[in-house]
RNA sequence: GCCGGGAUGGCGGAAUUGGCAGACGCGCUGGACUUAGGAUCCAGUGCCGCAAGGCGUGCAGGUUCGAGUCCUGUUCCCGGCACCA
């Protein structure tokens, strides 16, 4: 029996084990406590390598890592580590996502303060890491919560105080019950919490400090073009949440009123073109005008509060976009400015306040929301677009209401009438601006990011408030402002820094005077914001990093790969975008975006639907390490599809990839005594036996696809699927290695490679197996293997043969054979022959290596 | 409603350009080794059929010598956006 030979082989090498059992839990903690070594994948610069800054997005430590976090950095790190074994100089960092609202929640129930359960989970988290050999420079490790850090966000923010573009206002905002803060619009999923899906969120009106991102909106729109590595997906979320929008800007004047501004309603509109057929004026309940309109007049002002709660009610609840259609007529009227036709002003509940001017024109005939409102009140619905007549001879048809094509024709429009909808829309809004009473515009969607929240665990916002000089920025000397550490927490009675008179009493930079602080805490958005160029300096202590060490690792592009949960397609991803070009045009960076590409890796579920503790389909990293090890679960994360897509987990298939490992431990077990003493030249393929030939042919194959994996599409599903093919390979070929069939070189050669191949995935046993082989040390400093295109060829190639395109026989022909000589081979098999027989050959289609189809009638 | 993504064996999934559908893994069946096997190794495994053969990539059409792949229509599932004027 073979085994049982290379078993005693094998037992002549000390350096190997007298059991060939693969035992994660006996390996990993070896090379684990040998990975503990701090400087092992400590990033330098290096002006003699090509940089490689892999990134994947740094978790919040909510005490335990879970499997869709394992898998996001199973990607990044086989991709940093195949980087790394091709000779480029990786940064590789991780870091703490670490303030936020579960630590107070904890402070609350469980009564441990914010900071101590925090650095509790991180430590835990950290471990866990570890434990699954992922190469991360600690060394950089960046940890948002603690003063080193959060001071500069003060710092920033500061610095875009200093340029006006940190500002407070009062505004109406989201209001979580739950969290008991604000949210950013951005944080508001139809209506509700992002944090708390089952909790609607309030309407509240509060003084808010302000990002303006909006300053930047255009760019933020425009660059979304440059982001070609980008998903599409993310792009298209990216559009539609800058939500750019072309109209026009029409002021229709309060008929009987003064010529005064105030008695003006600007109202915004994309289709100008149809303004000839405005029935109304609609106003948005909370529109300023309305206020002074129903002064006078109570019923009127009833029925408007009575708006207001509808709308207010239809945005608690979610779905504005269901709410039913209800207005009021206020009975003034207001003049087009085209026509000079007098029009109704209506209050309606669906017009929102906070997109375009909280005004609008309503054409019945020519949109969707006016008609149905028009039918509900009986308003007439004049035409004014036709269908664009293809034959100019036609007649004009009544269009079925509501008519809503761009693809039409003005008629009763005045001078207008027989223009198309799109030229029209440019025609007239030049005729509004010519005439002083409107404009052509760009609306968006996108408003001004508002950053202040009234929680706990939070950069403190470094303003003060004093009774003379207003408010007064913290001078940057003072910098940080520290987060109090006894605060009493709780999640009701607004900003819990409020009730800490030492943190609220200062004095006053300016006239030495009482100040009072601010208390809110910046959103920890801001955070993640810009902690990628944290880790290029992370232990700077007189700035947010050194503009050169930026410049090395961001270089003109950015970071060479992000890795993250599409969760984060807008919020995180609009952010740091914004936050990079603010840095940007401050002359800290050379680049426009954070990131040149982006990978957005797939959901896990189990069983159908998303992991939950409520369903109690959650997997956890623990129990698999435990039972699988680290290498098996996450190559199995790996294995189980292509990481962008939704991985349906199954804990068999991790068995699966623990039987795979353990077949390549046996088999280099058993094997490696066998090569140890060999030269590592490759051989010619000529002079091997048929059996080593297929090996060293499978194995060049096999390094091809993998490389062509890493390089292209990321598809590890099945570049791990190659490797288990060159393993089955490997086992058939036990009986002739058995009868020294396979050279000794190249039995090393197949396993060297295996294991680099490997490392990416599985890096303990990699690891293990490398020293096994006699190799040392670490193997990121390995180079990536090599494969030889003309090893990989096939010598002969197996040929399809159709009759009438259903497949009939597969003929073998020498590998390069020629049209003429495949055709002759395919039409002389006897299978062919017969479904021939008696039949009339139409034609016969040779595709040089692919097939051949023989028609036939 | 709009914009993305998807639907392939008992299961997870393969199949860069149209060219042997089902790689690889799981599961299952049989065998070997064994005191034992939930270890390991070998073989088989899309469906129907004894076979020859036929049928098969959500559904209905189409283009083509040839379609999982391209085109038209349609159903269902997942994600995002949504009175955005």
């Amino acid at each position: 029996m073979p085994q049982e030979e290379n078993i005693t082989v094998s037992r002549e090498n000390q350096a190997l084990p007298n059991d060939d059992r693969y035992d994660a839990q006996r390996i990993e903690p070896r090379w684990f406590e040998r990975w503990q070594d701090a400087s092992l994948y400590a990033a330098e610069r290096d002006s003699t390598k090509q940089k490689y800054y892999v990134l994947e997005m740094l978790p919040y430590p909510s005490g335990v890592l879970h499997m869709g976090h394992v898998r996001n950095y199973a990607i990044g790190d086989a991709l940093a580590r195949y980087m790394w074994m091709n000779g480029y100089n990786v940064l590789h960092p991780m870091g703490w996502d670490s303030f936020g609202l579960p630590a107070e929640n904890a402070a609350i129930s469980a009564n441990v303060p914010p900071r101590e359960w925090t650095l509790r989970n991180i430590a835990n988290m950290k471990a866990q890491m570890k434990r699954l050999g992922f190469a991360y420079d600690w060394s950089r490790e960046v940890t948002t919560c603690l003063p080193e850090y959060y001071r500069w966000n003060q710092w920033f923010f500061l610095k875009f105080y200093e340029k006006g573009l940190a500002y407070r206002k009062k505004s109406k905002v989201n209001w979580c019950p739950k969290c008991a803060t604000v949210l950013a619009n951005e944080q508001v999923a139809g209506g509700f919490c992002w944090r708390h899906e089952d909790t609607r969120v309030e309407q509240r009106d509060l003084e808010q400090w302000f990002l303006r991102i909006t300053n930047y909106t255009e760019e933020l729109l425009r660059d979304v073009e440059k982001l070609g590595n980008w998903p599409e997906k993310v792009r298209t979320m990216q559009r539609n949440w800058i939500g750019r929008s072309e109209g026009t800007l029409v002021d229709f004047k309060l008929d009987g009123a003064s010529d005064s501004p105030d008695s003006i309603i600007t109202v915004f509109t994309t289709r100008v073109d149809t303004i000839y057929g405005a029935t109304s004026v609609q106003l948005a309940p909370e529109h300023p005008l309305v206020a002074r309109l129903t002064k006078n007049n109570d019923p009127l002002r009833a029925s408007v509060e009575q708006l207001i709660a509808e709308q207010r009610k239809a945005k608690e609840v979610g779905d504005i976009g269901a709410i039913e259609k209800h207005g009021v007529n206020t009975h003034r009227v207001a003049v087009n400015p085209y026509n000079g036709e007098r029009v109704p002003i209506w209050v309606a509940n669906y017009i929102l306040m906070d997109y375009g001017t909280g005004a609008i024109m309503s054409v019945p005939a020519h949109d969707e929301r006016d008609f149905e409102f028009a039918k509900k009140y009986g308003l007439p619905t004049p035409v004014v677009i036709v269908p664009r007549p293809d034959d100019p001879e036609e007649t004009v048809v009544e269009p079925a209401l509501p008519f809503t094509t761009l693809q039409g024709t003005l008629v009763n429009s005045g001078p207008f009438s027989g223009l198309d909808c799109e030229d029209a829309i440019q025609k007239m809004s030049a005729y509004a601006e010519e005439h002083g009473f409107g404009k052509a515009t760009v609306t968006f969607r996108l408003k001004d990011w508002g950053i202040s929240r009234q929680r706990y665990w939070g950069t403190p916002i470094p303003m003060l408030y004093c009774a003379k000089d207003g408010i007064v920025p913290v001078p940057e000397k003072d910098l940080p402002v520290l987060l109090p550490e006894k605060v009493n927490i709780t999640l009701s009675g607004g900003s819990p820094l409020a009730k800490v008179p030492e943190f609220v009493n200062a004095t006053c930079p300016k006239c030495g005077g009482p100040a009072r602080r601010e208390t809110d805490t910046m959103d920890t958005f801001v955070d993640s914001s810009w902690y990628f160029y944290r880790y290029t300096d992370a232990r700077n202590d007189r700035e947010p990093f050194d503009k050169e060490q930026a410049g090395y690792w961001f270089g003109e592009r950015g970071i060479d790969q992000y890795i993250g949960g599409v969760e984060h397609a807008i919020l995180h991803l609009i952010y740091s975008r914004f936050w990079t070009k603010f840095m940007r045009d401050m002359g800290m960076v050379k680049n426009d975006e954070p990131a040149q590409r982006l990978f957005t890796q797939g959901m896990i579920i189990k069983g159908g639907a998303k992991m939950s503790k409520s369903l109690g389909n959650v997997v956890s990293p623990d129990d698999m390490i435990a039972r699988y090890g680290a290498d098996s679960t996450r190559m199995y994360t790996l294995f189980a599809t292509a990481p962008d897509r939704e991985l349906d987990w199954q804990d068999e298939g991790v068995e699966g990839i623990q039987r795979f490992l353990g077949r390549v431990y046996r088999f280099v077990v058993r094997n490696a005594a066998n090569g140890s003493h060999a030269t590592k030249e490759t051989l010619q393929a000529t002079s091997l036996q048929p059996e080593a030939r297929v090996i060293q042919r499978k194995l060049h194959q096999t390094i091809k696809r993998v490389s062509d994996d890493f390089q292209g599409r990321w598809h590890f599903n099945t570049s791990i699927a190659a490797i288990m093919e060159l393993v089955n390979e490997l086992y058939a070929a036990e009986g002739a290695i058995a009868k020294d069939r396979v050279p000794k070189p190249l039995l090393m050669e197949v396993q060297r490679n295996l294991v680099l191949l490997l490392a990416p995935f599985a890096p303990y046993l990699a690891h293990e197996l490398w020293e096994m082989l006699g190799e040392k040390g670490n193997l990121l400093k390995a180079s990536w293997p090599k494969y030889d295109p003309a090893l990989a060829k096939e010598d002969e190639i197996e040929i399809p043969v159709q009759v009438n395109g259903k497949l009939r026989c597969v003929v073998v022909v020498p590998a390069g054979s020629s049209e003429d000589t495949i055709r002759e081979v395919a039409l002389a098999d006897e299978k062919i022959k017969a479904a021939v027989a008696g039949k009339q050959i139409v034609k016969v289609i040779v595709v040089a290596g692919k097939l051949v189809n023989v028609v036939v009638r």
